[in-house]
DNA sequence: TTACCTGCAAAAGGTTTGCAGGCTA
DNA sequence: TAGCCTGCAAACCTTTTGCAGGTAA
């Protein structure tokens, strides 16, 4: 990421934070800064390793608990909403997913369109392509009822 | 699921078992048995409650083992592969990703037609979409060397 | 000044591992 | 019979929670 894009997240973010009355505190700007630094879509911990250097006084569950406000708060998101338990699928036919993001129920959806989705060339370029399956994360109605 | 199609299924799954020589114990055909009756893409603890009535001695580890088997030889599939730890995504820009299965790598991907895909109308019917991702799972070159 | 935020520590939850004994093929 | 499979228990790893003190606005 070059300096210009750099600087405009970081007013982006400042603003970002201002919108939704969050403190700018020292400990949420060295985590926001070392997710713009990291280019492998870090996990908790290597975020935690990551701003150590900068902050040796910062706790894990500090980390856990910015990353998640960032979350809520639209300005970073979570990989797959499916991290914290294992789910299996019996199903082989091709299929593809809704995921209830609040409380995880899991939807198939069957569809030729989907089925026949471009693959683009750099999947194949060094890799060896297993499968590919569109998340569709949506909240569920059940879900929006209890809000 | 029908009769008919439990049946088939049954006898597909204990002729993957003879192809991979898997040995076909009870507890494999409970476990197999209760993925078939499920319907929400069961966790390791659903598969272990929705089995113990008919198997009460049947362990946890048990289950994991089997499950993993059973992955490991194509029988059934993990909804994801980032499922043990929570990874974080700071770019806001409308993008897929590349993930390999071993080692977990992220790589993310523009695509263009990816972000036009046809959403089907079962998703937004009851839903409240909020995005979408696909999920290209592969075995990247580095994972391949190894092997 | 006040509500929000951090840091510590402990707990919780999910998954993995090692090993001894038992069972399948 | 031999090697694979199970069940138990403990360990492990990640994430969450409660609370007391500190800090941003």
């Amino acid at each position: 990421m070059n300096l210009d894009s750099r600087t405009e997240l970081l007013n982006e973010f400042v603003e970002t934070c201002r919108q939704a009355e969050l403190s700018i505190t020292p400990q949420r700007l060295a985590v926001y800064k070392a997710l713009l630094r990291s280019d492998n879509h870090p996990s908790p911990d290597m975020i935690y390793k990551s701003v150590l250097p900068e902050f040796p006084t910062i706790s894990f569950a500090t980390v856990y608990k910015i990353l998640e406000t960032f979350d809520q708060n639209g300005i970073i998101s979570k990989v797959t909403a499916l991290h914290n338990k294992l789910r299996y699928d019996p199903i082989k036919e091709h299929h593809h997913h809704i995921i209830c993001v609040k409380c995880k129920k899991i939807i198939d959806i069957k569809s030729d369109d989907l089925d026949k989705l471009p693959i683009p060339s750099e999947v194949k370029e060094d890799n060896e392509l297993i499968d590919f399956t569109v998340h569709f994360n949506v909240i569920c109605s059940e879900c929006r009822k209890k809000d």
